[in-house]
DNA sequence: CGGCGCTAATCC
DNA sequence: GGATTAGCGCCG
């Protein structure tokens, strides 16, 4: 899994650019028209910024001083205009290049942390959003055994009314479900003999075919 | 030329 | 191991 061990040209040639800058140069014209991709290597330039005391030449890490001053500009305004990057890199004591190679370093470091604020609250809304859902669907649920029960009195009453109608002569008039009463009515007298024959035609049963059918009647 | 993405190197 | 500094290539 791990290619360190193999040394390839372009390590070489990182190793070459590593330690001899100048004829690494000469070597790789920049403009390969068959090169793919170049690894590279750090060039250690010896020179230290005047930060913490420490080692002989591998040393960088701005001072504190250098941090918050940075900080404070980069509060200000994000980008950075040659101006103030000259300006900065005085007051500093820094490179104009360490200047504007900090504010690319904050800036990206500042849109990877905006981009971890809006993941996470994409990803609460998801979830409140789901929540939701789940809660929609047990409703949804819920209405609809409600539904079916209310069409089942309805055509229970229904089925009241014709069988009333059977033995009236006025079957289909003047019928309110709030008028409807909760005792329904001569049931025990006529029995169910002959409902089936009312409510199955040709072998579909229409008690269950919901309210449309209903509405016809009423 | 400056910004950005990617990445290596280094520090802690 | 994450944070910081910096090099390199590419794009507008």
């Amino acid at each position: 899994m791990t290619s360190s061990m193999n040394l390839g040209v372009d390590d070489q040639m990182e190793l070459i650019s590593e330690y001899y800058p100048e004829f690494y140069a000469k070597m790789v014209p920049q403009q390969g028209e068959a090169k793919p991709r170049r690894r590279r290597r750090k060039k250690s330039k010896g020179d230290d910024g005047g930060g913490g005391g420490g080692g002989g030449f591998k040393k960088r890490k701005l001072s504190e001083e250098q941090v918050s001053m940075l900080e404070l500009s980069f509060g200000d305004e994000h980008k950075l205009e040659s101006e103030r990057k000259d300006r900065l890199a005085s007051e500093l004591g820094l490179d104009p290049r360490q200047v504007a190679v900090w504010f690319q370093n904050r800036r990206a470091r500042w849109k990877s942390k905006k981009l971890e604020e809006q993941y996470s609250k994409l990803k609460m809304e998801h979830d409140s959003t789901v929540v939701e859902k789940c809660r929609l669907e047990t409703e949804v649920l819920k209405l609809k055994e409600q539904l079916c029960d209310a069409e089942k009195d309805i055509q229970r009453l229904l089925l009241e009314r014709c069988t009333d109608g059977v033995s009236s002569n006025s079957p289909s008039t003047s019928f309110s479900v709030e008028a409807m009463d909760p005792v329904p009515p001569f049931l025990g007298e006529f029995g169910m003999d002959g409902i089936e024959n009312i409510f199955h035609f040709s072998g579909i049963n229409y008690v269950n075919q919901g309210l449309e059918w209903a509405n016809l009647y009423i």
